[in-house]
DNA sequence: GATGAATGAGACTTCATTCAT
DNA sequence: TATGAATGAAGTCTCATTCAT
């Protein structure tokens, strides 16, 4: 049951936002009262965090797979750390919506516990693009930490527009973007 | 008054939200009373479509002239749309926050208005790409449509961890940000 | 059970009022669950009911050994009840609260149960101040029913800020009161 | 408006007690709505300070009137605080009822405020005893704080059960407990 | 003897908005 | 140009209670 809102509330919350969804909104897509509600739920709130909790971790469980992988180097592992969030974006969409946009109604104390996650995402693939700088793979002097937030933006943005059943799929995409990233989008003169 | 509210409220509207906003608080803020506030504006709405209005507009008008100018590259025509997009978020950081984050709000009838000039935003950037690929200033067989989402993706998202005072200035993230985009972060080999 | 979760609500009925105890606030501070509340208690002002029947009647037991007691004087009965009142609000607090201040939430029904109750305790000791005053023990022309009330005010008033654990033990808090009603405060001048 | 409504908030809370009236029933009580209730008044507990502080503050205001009276002996003072008291029920009877029942429901910084003010009259009441031991008036070796709640519940206890309209009117009754607390009720003999 | 899921009415409160002045 | 009294719908949440198990 629990889980069954939980579905409806995200849906509700990626279509009309966390303040726009009224627990009217939530009880009346469930089929249940009012009551039902707040016997599931602290609160409202509580429904967003639990959201948050989540997305963020299923997020972070994946990057540590990637990361922790010896056998990969680190253009690979930013190579799929991409896409682990592009595809993350197309099968939770309204979960990272709200992941994305409703953080500000987030009490100060779960602020707290969600806010450092989110950080240690970022940090990570900052990581990645410093130990590939050191092992050559990527350019010197680069801006490992302006990058992160580029390559975030990126993918995340992914979110506002990209439509799941459009003609380029997650594979492609991924592809697209790690093309650009890597190789830039330049033509390549022979000049040197 | 108009504008010494519409200040205000941009700022409103940046820190709590549209929707977390009351005109109790707006008045407050202002030091006026209600009634006031509703001589001056329409309706809440109202005062989110002025918003968006000349948040858009601003830009487009920017970029119309970027594009016109028939003495750039378009390999220069990108660098200073992506440049005139993060000084406006740096800048109007609180109406670019309400720009990307408060959509949502406008009635369907504002939303006819707004969407298409964001539309437009993005296809001029895709135009400036495909522009540049029939130039030979860009690789040829790039997806002039995805990379544009890139572009916009990268530097809109700054409007979420950009500090205008830190280290790094504008031009410098928007120098960090295009040296990416045009070459790449890959470390080149000799082997071409 | 049923006596360990009276014990309980007593308590709470007396910090809280009737009405700022919710059923869960009396689950809660037993350990159990709503089922079990509603497996021994009929509802809400049933456990009301059974602490006024059990205080007044707890009362009126003591009372009715007082003044059947041939052997005591008027004098000595007023005194006992006293008594009786200052001891029972001391060792009973919580319930002394309830009776005095939530008998408002009592259904019409079981308020026509307890009131007259409460009547026959309050003309009780009327009664004792009739019949003293015909023993020659009080002064001719009191007005008793008065005089009834002022006792009771004065005793019960004990509630509100008597604490068991000060300076002054309940049989000196008797004793005083005794010698006020007895004697009076004024001095006495020789002059008659 | 907002004098009329307080009016009849405070005998709804006097008839229903402060948790016993709804909002709807204030608002139904003075035929207007909700909206209206809160814009005269922060919230329920707003109204109940109100009243708190307008019973507290007449009362310490006429019992200073009393105190500093120098042409009256001690005596004279404690029979007019108990007149005073005594008229204060019988006039405000509902705003005495909730002044007596219903401090629980002040939040804890209100009853910082209250509470003190309560206390003051009841130290002016034993200071008035103290001042009238040494003057030789009253008894010596009297317990001037135990004796002050004596007087205080004695008249406040009236609030419970005395008619206003009843054959006894407010004069005779504060002669009839001042009587008693001057004189007492015991039969004086001739042997001493 | 005891549970816990579910209810639905009703609680307090906030809100955007109107309108006579 | 500005006010402030008044509205009423809708918001979040709590409550006493029921009932199948």
């Amino acid at each position: 049951m629990k889980e069954k809102m939980m579905d409806t509330i995200i849906e509700l919350f990626g279509k009309k936002g966390f303040q726009g969804t009224s627990i009217q909104d939530i009880v009346e897509a469930n089929g249940v009262t009012k009551g039902t509600f707040y016997y599931y739920f602290k609160n409202k709130e509580d429904v967003l965090v639990h959201i948050h909790q989540s997305f963020i971790d299923h997020l972070l469980e994946g990057q540590e797979k990637i990361i922790t992988n010896e056998d990969l180097s680190n253009c690979e592992k930013l190579n799929r750390i991409v896409e682990l969030l592009i595809h993350n974006i197309r099968t939770n969409g309204h979960s990272a919506l709200v992941f994305f946009q409703e953080m500000r109604h987030l009490s100060e104390e779960k602020t707290a516990i969600i806010l450092p996650k989110r950080q240690q995402f970022q940090e990570n693939i900052q990581k990645v693009l410093e130990e590939g700088m050191k092992a050559g793979e990527f350019k010197k002097d680069l801006r490992a930490d302006m990058l992160s937030y580029a390559v975030l933006g990126m993918a995340n943005w992914s979110y506002f527009w990209y439509e799941p059943d459009g003609e380029v799929n997650e594979e492609s995409l991924t592809d697209l973007y790690m093309q650009m990233i890597f190789k830039g989008i330049e033509e390549e003169t022979n000049d040197h």
